[in-house]
DNA sequence: ATCACAATACTTTTT
DNA sequence: GTATTGTGAT
């Protein structure tokens, strides 16, 4: 089979894996997602399984796009001929709900409530409970409450034994109402209440598994408890799953993600078939020995030794800057030399940084060069004021229930109604026992309503008039009109006045809608909260990417700058108490250096400019991590040779030798400096360690990591 | 009562 | 530099 031919033995490997569960455990660069791809046409091309009953996750749009594009072009098809189903995870449940919305609490027409939507309804929840949002911050709230959603805590099971935990078990409560009178689900109920639903109906849960016999995800790692869940509902017993994950490319934990879900799909699969993948086919050994050296400092954790054929390459320039200006200023000259030099081409590069703000200076040093680059994610483009107003109005023309969307719109543009004009609104819908909505259509059709002060009614009827006319004609004409009819009713143009750009942007909106125009508006509206436009912006444009370390994850480039590395700023001061959140930043920095094909550089400041202080810096502990013999530039002499030595000799030493054969069995007499002697139930050998479940003499049954535990095998 | 403008406070990463 | 809140003018 010619399918096969691209792959190295390894790959080959894991991609003819019989069905069953496999998880494929790979290192950047090694085609990971290639496997997939092709596992994918595999399973179609090869063991005749039909198209349709294959459903692949991803966590972003565009992996799940490119992942369709390239399946679909190796299996020569169409997208039209029926072809896998791919999609996010979000993508996908949200399609199922809507699906299966007569058997849930909400109708098929919901909204998504994306994170600012969210953050109203909590702001909101804190007013009526009188709490000041200096005191209790509404956004710790929110964390609080995602967590707690993603463990399937319910409000009432929700622990209050402190002060924040009882605000927030009360902002939690109200919360839950809000999104169920707006018809609304935030991100978190995506992926619940598909879990509720299955838990429910496990017909319906059935009907889905025989829809889905062959499941693929890619970057396990960043799967949440929900999602896991959901996975292992879908896949059932005996399931032919395909996953592919790098534990060391963690990056989500602040979102529930848990890389300890690889060990669980082990523990849950006896028959799982584990591949590794080391080969890298991207990066120079160069770049590759100084991502590992920064990654073989995490404890706990399984070395790879990852290797290419690429040879050694360029050493990695590392530049201390004056201040950030300095720092930008620094990468587009580089860019510029690369270019004239004609080493590389603006597009072959990318600038990466811990934080969106890190952005302008960035931004500004590009715009003084007049040169041109792509803005990856940032400010985004649906976070613009002028991008959210349209939204809004959307959002509201298609589901009247939502007040978030409602308080929105009628007040942009200003059109005479404030605090006391809704208050009496909201007074007046509560005593007619209907929304607010209502009785703005009812006031628009010039009826009357109680509690209605006539200074109110003119502007509050008017606006009611033209929200009657949208809804009216909303099915009657394609999307785009009907964005034309209410930017022009609006006057949406005059009110932006002479910002053009902010125009350009509704102008965008409109052209996306236009995407849409066969689709429809439900579509569209779950598009925009579902999708992170992280390729909203011009594909083509041969200009430099600038982009957060987090939105680097999965891409690759010739060049790439890492700026920023100063302690606080990479790693960020907010991780600096918790070591799993250090760790994470660790991986982050990693992340970025194994996105290089050839040259890495490393930049920091020696003064950082934040919220208007400027502050001096030190630099980032990962600097010091990195072999000085892969380094060139002026901050190679922050640690001495000897130094560096010696960190390389304790850093090889300190590992654990990988077990390759399994030295425990069930029946084995152990001792353990602690526990004292007993029996071997069970070992199981890890990807990264063994595992062994012994039942201690004086302490009963344990779970152990065989190579921490220190056990002692006796002889029998 | 509403709105424009000024003062104030806050910034991790994103589906 | 930006979201939110406060204040004074209309």
């Amino acid at each position: 089979m010619d399918l096969l031919s691209d792959l190295n033995p390894q790959q080959r490997e894991a991609v003819t894996a019989s069905p069953g569960p496999v998880l494929v455990l790979a290192g950047p660069g090694s085609g990971k997602t290639r496997v997939l791809i092709y596992r994918l046409a595999y399973l179609v091309q090869e063991l005749q399984i039909p198209a349709g009953e294959i459903l692949a996750l991803t966590f972003t749009n565009k992996a799940a796009r490119e992942m369709e594009g390239r399946a679909l072009s190796l299996l020569e098809r169409s997208p039209s001929t029926g072809g896998p189903r791919l999609g996010t995870f979000h993508s996908t449940f949200a399609r199922i709900l809507r699906i299966e919305a007569d058997r849930l609490p909400f109708t098929r027409d919901f909204v998504i409530f994306d994170d600012a939507d969210q953050l109203a309804l909590v702001r909101q929840a804190l007013k009526e409970l009188n709490q000041d949002p200096k005191q209790v911050q509404p956004r710790r709230v929110l964390a609080s409450i995602s967590r707690a959603k993603n463990e399937l805590i319910e409000p009432q099971a929700f622990s209050s034994d402190t002060y924040f935990t009882e605000i927030t078990r009360r902002v939690y409560e109200r919360y839950q109402q809000y999104l169920r009178t707006n018809n609304a689900l935030d991100f978190d109920d995506l992926l619940l209440l598909p879990i509720r639903l299955f838990h429910e109906h496990p017909g319906t849960l059935e009907t889905y598994r025989r829809r889905y016999p062959h499941l693929l995800v890619d970057e396990f790692q960043d799967t949440n408890t929900a999602q896991y869940t959901l996975l292992r509902m879908l896949a059932g017993a005996d399931p032919d799953l395909f996953v592919v994950a790098d534990p060391d490319q963690s990056i989500y934990r602040w979102r529930g993600a848990d890389y300890r879900n690889v060990q669980l799909l082990r523990k849950d699969y006896s028959n799982l078939v584990t591949i590794l993948l080391e080969q890298n086919y991207r990066s120079t050994q160069t770049i590759l020995d100084a991502a590992m050296a920064v990654i073989d400092r995490q404890p706990d954790r399984q070395r790879k030794q990852l290797f290419t054929e690429r040879g050694s390459g360029a050493r990695i320039l590392v530049h201390e800057a004056y201040d950030q200006d300095e720092e930008a200023q620094f990468v587009v000259e580089k860019i510029s030399m690369f270019t004239l030099s004609g080493e590389a081409e603006p597009g072959d590069c990318a600038i990466m940084y811990r934080t969106n703000a890190q952005s302008r200076a960035i931004e500004e040093a590009f715009l003084r060069a007049g040169l041109p680059y792509r803005l990856v994610g940032a400010q985004r483009f649906y976070g613009r004021k002028e991008v959210k107003d349209l939204i809004a109005y959307m959002r509201l023309i298609h589901n009247p229930a939502d007040q978030v969307s409602l308080m929105r719109a009628i007040r942009t543009p200003p059109r005479g109604i404030g605090d006391k004009t809704l208050e009496a609104l909201r007074v007046a819908a509560d005593q007619a026992e209907a929304t607010p909505v209502d009785i703005l259509l009812s006031l628009g059709r010039g009826e009357e309503v109680a509690g209605i002060p006539a200074r109110s009614r003119a502007s509050l009827s008017r606006f009611g008039a033209l929200l009657d006319g949208w809804i009216e004609i909303k099915d009657q004409v394609v999307l785009e009109s009907l964005i034309d009819r209410v930017l022009e009713q609006l006057e949406y143009r005059a009110y932006l006045g002479d910002a053009e750009d902010r125009w350009a942007n509704v102008m965008e909106l409109r052209g996306v809608a236009q995407e849409f125009s066969e689709l429809g508006l439900v579509e569209f509206l779950q598009q925009v909260a579902l999708v992170s436009d992280q390729d909203t912006l011009t594909e083509n444009l041969n200009a430099p990417t600038l982009l957060t370390l987090h939105a680097a994850k999965g891409l690759e480039f010739p060049i790439v700058f890492i700026v920023g590395l100063d302690e606080g700023e990479l790693p960020h001061f907010r991780s600096q108490d918790d070591p799993e959140a250090m760790a994470e930043e660790r991986r982050l920095f990693y992340v970025g250096l194994t996105r290089a094909q050839d040259r890495v550089i490393l930049l920091r400041a020696f003064r950082r400019r934040a919220r208007g202080v400027s502050t001096l810096t030190d630099p980032s502990r990962f600097l010091d991590d990195l072999p000085a013999d892969r380094l060139e530039g002026d901050l190679i002499g922050v640690r001495t040779p000897a130094q560096d030595e010696y960190f390389r000799e304790t850093r090889w030493q300190s590992r654990v030798p990988v077990p390759t054969q399994a030295r425990y069995q069930a029946g084995m007499h152990v001792t353990h400096p602690q526990f004292g002697e007993g029996v071997v139930l069970e070992a199981q050998l890890g990807y990264d360690d063994e595992e062994v479940t012994v039942n201690f003499e004086e302490v009963g049954i344990k779970h152990l990591v065989a190579s921490m535990a220190g056990l002692q095998i006796e002889d029998p």
